[in-house]
DNA sequence: CATCTCAGATACATCAATGTATCCAAGCAT
DNA sequence: ATGCTTGGATACATTGATGTATCTGAGATG
């Protein structure tokens, strides 16, 4: 069925779009220096004029690319979380977790992002800003979940969001390096879930853990 | 003291070093295709001749920076924990960890190395058994500490090490981008510590591992 | 002392990639 | 319908990087 006419703000659209699903393949491929626009145009059935009509140079491009990838990767994130809140078992926890960070995006386009931030304070600051959003909504999660099943957590959520996402992240890195390391995510969060949830609340008074109940600073 | 003779062999190791040395900090701070060897060259004070007679190509030399990376980072890692074999307190063994991955090679480098082994199975693999190695000198260090300090552990040792790797990795990488995660390596290896250690195999009441998780605090 | 070797420098051929300037054709308004 | 606007293609200028081939001069060797 025909969902949208073809008028041409569509159609310029849909180029843009393509051009950065392109973009996405060939950066993740071949990395932010050795991608040529060329390559990517083509991959995306253009010619570089394009390019440079809907960004204005290779950087912009490549921004545009994280910017796609990172809001892309929120979206299922929050959606998966959604769907998926009744699993608690670090396995079923373990299995959404890959899913998001290495099903939807890219591994090496994000480690290219991560290492262009790494250079750039200017791009830095954005990633951090993300990075901090994503562990936001972790953290929300994290809360409601806990509460719902009248768990305590012994450190604090944003501590345990950060330590989620950063650790995770480097298991999913290696094991993108040797397939070995497959089970290591697993191992994680049942260490993690076991030690950062006090599991029978009876406990002592001791773990005053969500202090910030709700994640909504800055 | 005259330590050496002006040999030519030894001075050809000099140069040797001296642009493999730049190289790495070249390659850390543009990347690997962003690095001209005319630039590593320079900062080494040599010309690209010298790295044409050295290695082989760019490739090469980038293959060489790598190794030359990994086995300082082996040896200083077991001479750290050689050293520091006392200590056994979270906040610690995050130090000595930090100082270890970021204080000797450079992160950049590292990443930079990774994505290269991503991408290229043949150099993934060796990077994978590079990886194992250090490892399995990890593993063996708590092998040690734990035997002498009474403790068991409650998951395999091989998967302990993997995590400590794994995961530390991905905390130290967060943490370049945003200083606000300094802390995090701390939580993690308190949480872990406690997590993987019967601290005390017969009384369980010890599980007041409040925030700061061990004891002892700096 | 003459020569030979070889580490490193210089010069060069080649090639690829970015960015810009120009061109073309399809849709919009007057 | 005619011309204007504009998304995208084409052509081009420029730059810079890799790799190779050649040169040079200092130390080793006879």
């Amino acid at each position: 069925m025909p969902v949208e006419r073809w008028t041409p703000e569509r159609r310029r659209e849909l180029t843009r779009s393509a051009l950065l699903a392109a973009a996405a393949e060939v950066f993740s491929r071949r990395g932010f220096e050795g991608a040529s626009l060329e390559e990517i145009a083509e991959a995306a059935g253009f010619t570089r004029g394009a390019i440079y009509k809907n960004f204005g140079s290779k950087e912009e491009l490549f921004f545009a690319v994280s910017d796609r990838d990172y809001t892309a990767k929120l979206h299922s994130f929050s959606e998966r979380l959604d769907q998926g809140a009744e699993l608690l078992d670090p396995p079923d926890l373990a299995a959404l977790w890959r899913d998001t960070v290495a099903g939807d995006a890219d591994l090496a386009l994000n480690m290219e992002v991560r290492l262009y931030a790494m250079r750039n304070p200017e791009v830095r600051a954005r990633f951090a800003e993300h990075q901090r959003a994503m562990r936001q909504a972790l953290a929300q999660f994290i809360v409601d979940r806990t509460a719902a099943a009248g768990l305590t957590l012994t450190i604090p959520v944003m501590t345990l969001a950060g330590l989620l996402d950063a650790a995770s992240w480097g298991i999913v890195e290696s094991t993108a390096i040797d397939d070995a390391d497959a089970h290591l995510l697993e191992s994680f969060f049942a260490l993690i879930v076991d030690a950062a949830c006090d599991k029978y609340p009876a406990a002592p008074a001791a773990s005053g853990a969500s202090e910030r109940g709700a994640p909504r600073a800055s």
